[in-house]
DNA sequence: TTGGAAAGTCAACAAGGCTGACATAAACTG
DNA sequence: CAGTTTATGTCAGCCTTGTTGACTTTCCAA
């Protein structure tokens, strides 16, 4: 099994196949580990991943549209439905009709629904604290740049103003 | 809402809550990016991100039992069996009653499943290449060291000896 | 005023997790 | 050798979370 011949940069880079394969390896550990405590929280309230990521984006950008994050989680509108449907039947998220638009559906967290939000939001970071604390800062500025670079391919400009931190 | 008092190293990182909640959000849309290309290849074989992950690492440790396969995915074994059953009759995977304990299965990739391996690794590659080429070498190391610090808390010894590319 | 976008809902289905129960063969142990 | 443990496989049933398709309601905008 031969590599193919290499490019420049990868040359200068010295990118073998093994490497590589650590990279990939790593990153779904990494993954796993990461989600790991957050999916033991949510057990405990009978929910799932997919809860976690609307209380996420819901906290992070209050008052975003149904559509708005159907486009950052890239899910069906049915899926996302179901999970929303539950987390605001149960007073976590608040829908509100839009002021400018009323089809659209602006949501915010409740109180209970922050005090959620907070509870995982703190749990992953501490595990990303340590993380780059072990690390160190130089380090922590390669991963960063790399994740970005993992991301840029086909994401969408709303999910890039969001992870740029900008204001909508 | 105040930050909590930062500890000595988090203030020689400057680890806001801002930036930590950023890597937190860019894992997220890493990790989709990541296997967006072969969920899309695997979906033309009817197969899964769990058929992949078997693969994967039966490719990895050629021989390995199911035992080990079970420990490195934390799945349930009936879990794994499902997945693992229509691959072996699928002709992908070749399970062998082990040679020293009779009570084993060692799994192999068949040559179709060496080609499917090939194709999926392939495609990951690619996209772990570029992501490393477009942020450098000092980049590379970084993100590799934040990752293995994130991996490290409380994966098996035997995952981290496959990391580490030990032979086992 | 009418076309179409935004949002929501129902139904049906599939993948892939899970638990529990049980079967078999092989290995180990007293 | 008998009994126990281990490795594996399998059946049944459940849950979450994704999918498609079809349809309704609301309501903005041309």
């Amino acid at each position: 099994m031969q590599n193919a011949p290499l490019s420049r940069s990868e040359q200068l880079l010295f990118l073998t196949d093994e490497q590589l394969r650590q990279g990939i390896e790593m990153m779904f550990f990494a993954y796993r580990g990461f989600t790991a405590y957050p999916d033991k929280i949510l057990e405990t309230y009978g929910y799932g991943r997919a809860h976690h990521r609307a209380i996420h984006f819901v906290g992070r950008k209050p008052g975003l549209t149904v559509n708005t994050l159907l486009d950052i989680l890239g899910v069906t509108k049915q899926s996302l439905n179901r999970v929303l449907r539950q987390l605001v039947n149960d007073g976590l998220i608040d829908s509100r009709v839009g002021t400018k638009d009323r089809r659209q559906r602006n949501l915010y967290l409740t109180e209970s629904g922050l005090a959620l939000e907070k509870e995982l939001s703190d749990a992953q970071r501490q595990r990303m604290r340590k993380a780059y604390a072990a690390a160190g800062p130089n380090a922590v500025q390669g991963f960063r740049t790399v994740l970005a670079a993992m991301i840029e391919p086909e994401v969408s400009t709303l999910v890039r103003d969001l992870l740029r931190g900008a204001e909508t």
